[in-house]
DNA sequence: TTGTAGGCGTTATCAC
DNA sequence: GTGATAACGCCTACAA
């Protein structure tokens, strides 16, 4: 099979070079029967425009990158994979393609970013796992690369727009599920402070505990199932306990047997133990970062960075 | 930040842009006092090489594309995952990048290596999740596409390279482990006959067990914990189980509390549940899947293709 | 509405 | 060992 080009075409067709481009590109400047016949052509061809041509051109990939992370301790690591999962049918759909990378820290990401935009002019990217001092965005932002974050600017100012999951509506919706049925001491096992999406967490289970005027308690403890079990130990009064992750409504499980759970992520593991657990919607999330990332980089952005929150759902197993 | 192209370092240098080429592609041809003075050139500018460019003249695009599966049912999920990040990283050592695509089916599957083909000229693919009768194989064969599957050609002759984990001495090390520590009634919990790797998984169990002159007891189910379960409650003499995934060992957990159980995967569920597990060994398969792409992208492959059995591992925890 | 000319950054070919 | 030239496939002026 010969090598197609946009020649191959305007010859079948009978046109030149320049009006096969226009069909492919502003086919409304093309007269009707001329664009069907090129078309024709195109499609009987199995024509298919050239990338690396194009983007030598235009200076656009059609390509845009996002991080794989290792699977950490494992329990949350499906959620990732559900994301990119979602990104890259979104991306399809949108015309782009999604790149892989790894990348140690923040650094090797930033030098990442550097060689990826030199060497393959990527056009955009999509961060996630955002913090607290995260130098990632400003680096971006800086050389005005477009980047939509998933994940809000922990503690710095939405100067850019992202996607975030609604942390404290699944918490309070958790509480609201144990307040319904019955419970009135409902504790909180999370994360050490100064985490945002565990401070989020934590404070949307507080404030349904306040809005029902409940006295509290909680216990904090590293990410890890045994690390949960020792915490949860420590909620003496407890008769329900809304969790910050599956790992530690794990822990809370073995400690507390008999009491009522909540975890968060909606992981296999919750699905396989029956732990009611707070579901993200991952799927969406990452197709609302490529509708974000595409108004961006085809110049249809609004002016003003767009923000948007969306809400979690509970899933009800037997735990709670 | 202008662009710093082929051309500019070869001014900085005094040189002309082919030799820059040169020592880029072919130092060895460059008289060192010149390479030397290019090089600097090259780091002091910051300079790269455009893929996009390079692809142009080369054909060759430095981009290899696997496939990203939806979560399915979750608990083996997290598989997919790991096999991506090691992918990614081992592609990034060689010089690669790793695309993504979805498809629905084996031809999705199909249409889309056309697609990437011919826009984006792919150097080579990476294939999962291979099975009896894959067209996607002969597809890609008979088009000289470079590939590589992770997973053999089940019932197919062996006339590519892959690289499997070999299922069978996996649960064959479950079941010795099960002998050693006592047990003599072992059964096998698998999924219905037909499926490759599920038919490699329960003959290393067989052939550990006639190798000890016992006698053998099994049943099937789709994966799942429920229907693990239920089938599980089917073997009545057994005092230990090896099963054919984590899923189902969740489920023969659950139907026969008490008894020794084996899944297969080392998920994150096993992990949680304290699940002994046999694990795979993800990130080199992948390392190696990469490795023997490379061979054949870099045109070093040998005339007959290679094939890698790696060796699983058994990860003891309290279930057995 | 359609066609022609040039160039994006690189490398292969072929002189010097 | 080094440098000039052409070409990869496409798109954007500009001319017809």
């Amino acid at each position: 099979m010969e090598k197609v080009t946009i020649a191959t075409v305007a010859e079948r067709a009978g046109v030149s070079r320049q009006t096969v481009s226009n069909v492919i590109n502003t086919p409304e400047v093309v007269r009707p029967e001329t664009r069907e016949r090129v078309r024709e052509a195109i499609s009987s061809l199995g024509y298919r425009v050239n990338q690396a041509a194009r983007q030598m051109r235009t200076g656009r990939s059609k390509l845009i990158a996002v991080r794989i992370e290792p699977a950490r301790d494992g329990i949350n690591g499906s959620v990732l994979d559900r994301f990119l999962h979602g990104l890259t049918d979104a991306a399809g759909l949108a015309g782009y393609r999604v790149m892989l990378y790894t990348a140690a820290d923040d650094a090797a990401e930033i030098a990442t970013y550097d060689e990826l935009l030199s060497a393959y002019d990527l056009d955009g990217f999509v961060l996630t796992s955002t913090h607290h001092g995260d130098p990632r965005t400003s680096w971006l932002a800086e050389r005005d690369v477009p980047f939509v974050t998933f994940g809000r600017p922990w503690g710095a100012p939405d100067t850019h727009s992202w996607v975030d999951v609604d942390n404290a509506a699944g918490t309070a919706a958790a509480t609201r599920r144990l307040l319904d049925t019955g419970h009135t001491r409902i504790g909180f096992l999370g994360w050490p402070a100064g985490s945002g999406v565990g401070d989020a967490r934590r404070a949307g289970w507080a404030a349904a505990m306040a809005a029902a005027g409940l006295p509290t308690e909680e216990a904090a403890a590293d990410d890890g199932v045994d690390s949960g079990a020792s915490a949860a130990a420590r909620l003496t009064n407890a008769t329900a306990v809304v969790c910050a992750s599956d790992s530690l409504a794990l822990g809370a499980m073995r400690a507390l047997p008999g009491r009522a759970v909540v975890g968060f992520d909606d992981t296999a593991v919750a699905r396989a133990v029956g732990l009611t657990s707070v579901s993200q919607p991952l799927a969406e999330a990452a197709g609302r970062c490529m509708d974000l990332l595409a108004e961006l980089l085809d110049g249809r952005a609004p002016t003003t960075p767009t923000q948007l929150l969306l809400p979690p759902s509970l899933v009800v197993r037997r735990t709670a």
